[in-house]
DNA sequence: TCCATGATTTGATAATTATGGAATCATCAA
DNA sequence: TTGATGATTCCATAATTATCAAATCATGGA
């Protein structure tokens, strides 16, 4: 069921400390940054800070990765870029509507293009 | 409180019965539709139904408007490039982002198109 | 080993959100 | 008025979600 997934995206951005995370990642590029840096930043105390991470890992829009004992979250700008994409989608029955696409501009893995408004 | 706004927007949108209920009207165009189609097509009884529109309305995301002892409720399309603006911002570290604007082909108010990716 | 550090899990508590039948409101036509 | 129809509000119940101290896990040195 794709909505599900949709709604599971929406719902773990819809929550202040998880929209601020998401969107320092977002800042943070490919490289990501690290829950101490984000609990930090933030001023999310970490059980917290680890709690909302999960919930944005679970609904796929973040990736984590382990370097020694540090962990790094990153965005997932595929995954940010489908979510738009269902919400624009129908959105002016056929026309006028510019394609809702972010690529990370930094180096990083080439994410491609996501799939936009697939008309029935 | 700015990302206040786009959490409500969010939280709205991340329900199964509201999410469906907006993409219809994001569908239905300008013109909106009915709770009573609505109702009917989606298979949410009214009561549960006034509920969520209830929400997306005081999210931003939906307008109503009366004609008769009918109502009309259509989607917001400021409302949700708003939304996907705020989602986009600095999401390229300031490159190789298309800008993500959908405005409503057929006739209707003219809606101006969003403001984007203000940089600090 | 043992320790220090970065991070998650546990668990008990608090707060919020969803559901839908019944009652009520709003409008129009006769 | 009265009746019919489209829609919302009330309200009790159920279910989900958030918080963070304390405990635990994972890794890499000394």
């Amino acid at each position: 069921m794709e909505s599900e997934h949709v709604i599971r995206g929406l719902a773990a951005l819809a929550h202040e400390a998880r929209l601020a995370a998401f969107r320092a990642l977002v800042e943070a590029g490919p490289e990501g940054a690290m829950p101490s840096l984000l609990s930090e930043r933030l001023g999310i105390p970490a059980p917290t800070l680890s709690f909302h991470l999960a919930q944005l890992k679970n609904a796929g829009l973040v990736s984590v990765r382990r370097t020694g004992r540090s962990l790094h979250y990153a965005a997932d700008y595929a995954a940010m870029n489908g979510l738009i994409a269902y919400l624009t989608e129908n959105c002016c029955a056929g026309s006028a509507c510019a394609p809702s696409v972010c690529v990370p501009a930094i180096e990083g893995v080439p994410h491609e293009a996501p799939a936009r408004s697939r008309r029935r």
